[in-house]
DNA sequence: TCCTTGTTGTTCTTGTCATAACAACATTTA
DNA sequence: TAAATGTTGTTATGACAAGAACAACAAGGA
């Protein structure tokens, strides 16, 4: 009998698709053998023989397992290349459906009587932070301007530069080095020492400025004991003054 | 103010990709207006008020929801394009994984001491014998061999076509006239007229039989004011009583 | 007769929903 | 300016549902 790889990692993985803990074990006991009766099912899955009886039920309607009505009643995985694909087609069309929807109430939302644009919004941890500057970068119009550590800079690089394909007028400024390899002339690098002196503005570690077509700034606060901090506004006076703080450093740049 | 959608459709579906009902009333509040302080969500949404703090806790962490730290604070709704993808992204990359190690399992699965592929296996409602089908008929290695209603048989032709396509020997009885336009010449297609009198076989309304490289079929049967059943396996008595009943057919069916 | 299978019921645990209560802060009123 | 009132944020509690875990029993098979 092989050993079985480590199941809560995998029950954890299959509560994604919508299975319960006795679900996932009595499917991944069935996914073992060629086919097994309710009592060999409780004994390789450790659920009790009792309970196997009504998850055996649901995991045959959820299209995860087959039944031959012999005496005692057999039962067999159907392959997982099948049966999750199966599952993940279900969630994915209710999340479609959610989305079309949704999207359609979004573009007609409300529109207050103005402020939200004048608001500073936080944003918690390195992920979030990732997929907001990502979509940010994605939809630019017009121009980016980034001042960024390369620390951070070189996860959202390649969002960057797939931009940049598309003529978007984009400068960077960073201590981290131009990329090797194919980088779209639309793209403006300046590469920065990592350390010039005291008396110049250093880049730190986890750190950045992220300006969207003029309108648009996240400021990346962070540092590498502590989960990272974003601001994002859409103020003007925030765009603004993050603007001209950019165009300071830039101009410290070519001096240099 | 809009009409919100039936609510109780989209919270059904955005519970599918993880949300619990407040989540849902909450995140949909939100998707309406431009940002809302939590008392508003509450009006907006008949959460009640006290609940709704965790619940948007929640949902930042999701990354679905982002806030101002004003005061009050207030809180926004990110788009539902980008926020629905993300947990996509999760539920995808969870199913993945647990679709690969049990995979792997799958194909290592312990031979039992046979017997497995003498028994017949019951698949019920037609679904998942949709999705069975579709399964056996992609993955055919030599020949299928269908007598089939016309009925149920338009519900799979495309993935007959498609695996056609690929030069599979198919050889197919039905009422269902050969579909027009382009069909692989490696599918060959008797039609048969829906009534020949009470001397010949009928085919039932929602009936079939599918043979896939002489080794595997599948009986179905049903009627239309009941949920179809099938029957499957690769017993190899089942699959020739099945093989000659088809020769039968086919053989009825030259003569005529 | 004994063992196995299948079913049902009960209890415990956990998470969500729904409500109440209170402290702290902000705004309004006298 | 102080007091009264309203708002915000937080926590606690109870009800409910679903899943987990176990016990018990009837029916069927060996």
């Amino acid at each position: 009998m092989m050993e079985l790889p480590n199941s809560a990692d995998l029950t954890e993985s299959l509560k994604s698709v919508g299975l319960t803990k006795y679900e996932s074990l009595v499917y991944i006991a069935l996914v073992r053998v060629e086919g097994a009766t309710a009592t060999e099912i409780h004994e390789i899955s450790g659920v009790p023989r009792a309970s196997v009886y009504p998850v055996l039920d649901r995991l045959i309607q959820k299209n995860l397992v087959i039944v031959s009505h012999s005496t005692p009643r057999r039962f067999r995985a159907i392959s997982p290349e099948e049966g999750i694909d199966n599952l993940l087609r279900q969630i994915q069309a209710d999340a479609d459906a959610a989305k079309q929807v949704l999207q359609e109430i979004y573009r007609q939302r409300v529109t207050a009587d103005g402020g939200m644009e004048e608001l500073i919004w936080s944003i918690y941890g390195e992920e979030k932070i990732i997929q907001r500057l990502e979509e940010l970068i994605a939809h630019a119009a017009v121009s980016i301007r980034i001042v960024s550590s390369g620390q951070f800079l070189q996860k959202i690089v390649h969002s960057v530069l797939r931009t940049g394909e598309r003529g978007i007028d984009i400068e960077i400024i960073s201590d981290h080095p131009r990329p090797a390899g194919a980088c779209p002339a639309s793209v403006h690098w300046t590469t920065v020492p990592v350390s010039l002196g005291q008396a110049q503005p250093q880049i730190e570690n986890m750190a950045g400025i992220f300006i969207v077509d003029g309108e648009k700034a996240l400021l990346l606060m962070g540092s590498t004991d502590v989960a990272p901090t974003a601001l994002y506004s859409e103020s003007t006076g925030f765009v603004n003054f993050f603007m001209q703080y950019w165009s300071f450093i830039r101009g410290l740049h070519k001096k240099a």
